[in-house]
DNA sequence: GACAATCTATATCAAGTGATAGAGAATGGT
DNA sequence: ACCATTCTCTATCACTTGATATAGATTGTC
């Protein structure tokens, strides 16, 4: 007379279909924004039917909130650096340690353009969808860059700009090229986004916000 | 025996319905993709009716065409500066004068912020449209960025960075706020993309791309 | 001021939308 | 091997979409 409660045994075919249907979501999502992206087609693209969605995720509004965790979560570990761990962790963060957050940025969020380009398609307009986004995700990364470059700038290792106009500069210097990769495609052919573009706009990130490498320690040369 | 072709009178109204479905259009399709946006929605805005598209324009597709090169003339007024003058012209752009190009186009995108809402939504999937916008208005901005940024370069005046990443981290730097205004305002308040902050950023664009001041001319100091 | 041309408004169409109902197939604990 | 549970698939719903047909109102030229 044990386990009165119904039991549930869920089966393993189940949490591949919402595993397609979650990259499926975020590249549609991604392409033709929430509206423009139908059940349908995100069904079609993961390899199954439109009702699996309802079923799965109750919702396309629902769907869409767990594609976005999803990806945002691949971001977490993107972006999981010794640097970051060590800034997050209290620590006061070095023009080296930003260097690496710059770094470790661009090689994130090149290797996951549907985040920003679903990202930028819900910030352009105001709804429930981006003030759930925001509160749930952006807030978290914005706090973090903005306060590391605020104390960066205070102890006069950067240049005199508000955090908030850097923030703004950065994420779009960081993923203009990715998000709109199509029209880069057609503007300049194939080799946009290669291995050598992306490191070679890693290190252009860094002269660019943090400037030319500073002087020398000055240990032995001053006084 | 004069005339025998049809007689076209315009009526002076109809301008005014295309000048305002033309309007309308632009912000509803920034605000939510071209297949997000209906034509209901636009009409709506405009304040007619949703056949007006139809009579004024054949179809949504060339509604939206339309409003696309509506829009990039007020961009091409905005950013008609003496110093872009000089240089399609064929001068040797300076780094002054590069300075005062990214000035104007702060200036121009924050007052145009459609524009460059609608501009991402379009290049972050390919597509007819993307291929249209991209011969017709991206390339030649483009090539005039990029030329600029590789003769600034090639003279030793600016970093020594790929004028192709150079061209998007600008692009994205100039524009990500305005077009995340939504977006900005939930995270840092009202006080965002006001004058002041245009302001600012134009400067922090010119001293993150073209760095500190260079050095005094060497008029009587070298040789 | 007549009146043909132009523009606007209403009604409606076929196609596509997200969601649901329910039949059918696969799973896994016993 | 059974068989209740879980998952998948087909059929269908009410609604919205872009587009068209057509009736009605307005305009500008004579």
């Amino acid at each position: 007379m044990v386990n009165v409660m119904p039991v549930s045994r869920p089966q393993a075919r189940a949490d591949a279909t919402r595993e397609a249907l979650l990259d499926a979501a975020i590249a549609e999502f991604a392409a033709h924004g929430f509206e423009g992206a139908s059940t349908r087609s995100i069904a079609a693209r993961a390899g199954t039917h439109q009702p699996q969605i309802n079923y799965h995720f109750d919702s396309k509004d629902e769907l869409w909130r767990a594609a976005v965790d999803h990806v945002f979560s691949k971001l977490a570990d993107a972006v999981a650096t010794p640097e970051l761990a060590a800034f997050t962790g209290g620590g006061e963060i070095t023009r080296e340690g930003f260097a690496a957050v710059l770094r470790a940025i661009v090689r994130a969020v090149s290797g996951l353009p549907e985040l920003n380009r679903m990202m930028v398609v819900e910030a352009t307009a105001d709804s429930d969808r981006l003030a759930w986004i925001v509160e749930r995700h952006t807030r978290g990364i914005y706090d973090l860059l903005a306060g590391a470059w605020r104390s960066l700038r205070e102890r006069g290792i950067v240049a005199e700009i508000d955090e908030t106009i850097v923030y703004y500069a950065l994420i779009g210097a960081a993923t203009m090229a990715y998000v709109n990769a199509p029209e880069a495609r057609r503007l300049v052919g194939e080799r946009v986004i290669d291995e050598a573009f992306i490191d070679a706009h890693a290190e252009a990130m860094v002269t660019i916000f943090l400037g030319p490498e500073p002087d020398p320690p000055p240990a032995t040369r001053n006084r």
